[in-house]
DNA sequence: GCCAACGTTGGC
DNA sequence: GCCAACGTTGGC
């Protein structure tokens, strides 16, 4: 099982509606390294660390999980869309999500600023200016530290 | 294939 | 709202 940490604007999708959804489809991501991860590396099963950015403060909010094989982003064949794109085709699509399902939300959320000064997670890659990439791989030492804090079962 | 221009992300 | 960092586009 690998571990991974997605973003999401809360005032574009918040973990709160990931909650009252249940499972939603990670769709939107138009990067192709992101795509990447989400097409060859996720598992079903996977558990993700879900992330609001832009917000105050931005941190780590709680867990979701992946609740599928990777299937074409279906945004990317509606015409007018923001997300509509005109070089994909149904034989050739070229954004590929996966499902996220809700799992849990943190009683203490982690804020970047806790990530950042907190030994243990040294070398995260969301820690890193300048890292814009929304959905990133982490190592298990870093997952299981941050789920202890979220959780407030560590120290 | 280089690289300038442009757009986006996202912390602050 | 600003702007640094970075990805993408397109002219050449």
């Amino acid at each position: 099982m690998r571990y991974w940490l997605v973003k999401s604007e809360p005032d574009v999708y918040p973990l709160s509606q990931l909650k009252e959804d249940g499972v939603t489809p990670w769709d939107g991501i138009r990067n192709y390294q992101a795509r990447n991860f989400m097409r060859d590396e996720m598992k079903v099963g996977d558990l993700v660390l879900f992330y609001h950015s832009n917000t105050k403060p931005p941190g780590v909010v709680g867990l979701c999980k992946v609740a599928s094989e990777p299937y074409p982003d279906a945004l990317q064949f509606e015409e007018g869309h923001k997300y509509f794109d005109p070089k994909a085709t149904e034989e050739k699509p070229r954004w590929i999500l996966v499902d996220m399902g809700y799992v849990e939300t943190f009683e203490h959320p982690i804020s970047l600023a806790d990530l950042k000064s907190d030994p243990a997670l040294e070398g995260m890659l969301v820690t890193r200016k300048g890292q814009r990439l929304s959905v990133q791989p982490v190592e298990q030492h870093h997952f299981d530290h941050i789920v202890a804090l979220g959780r407030g079962t560590s120290r």
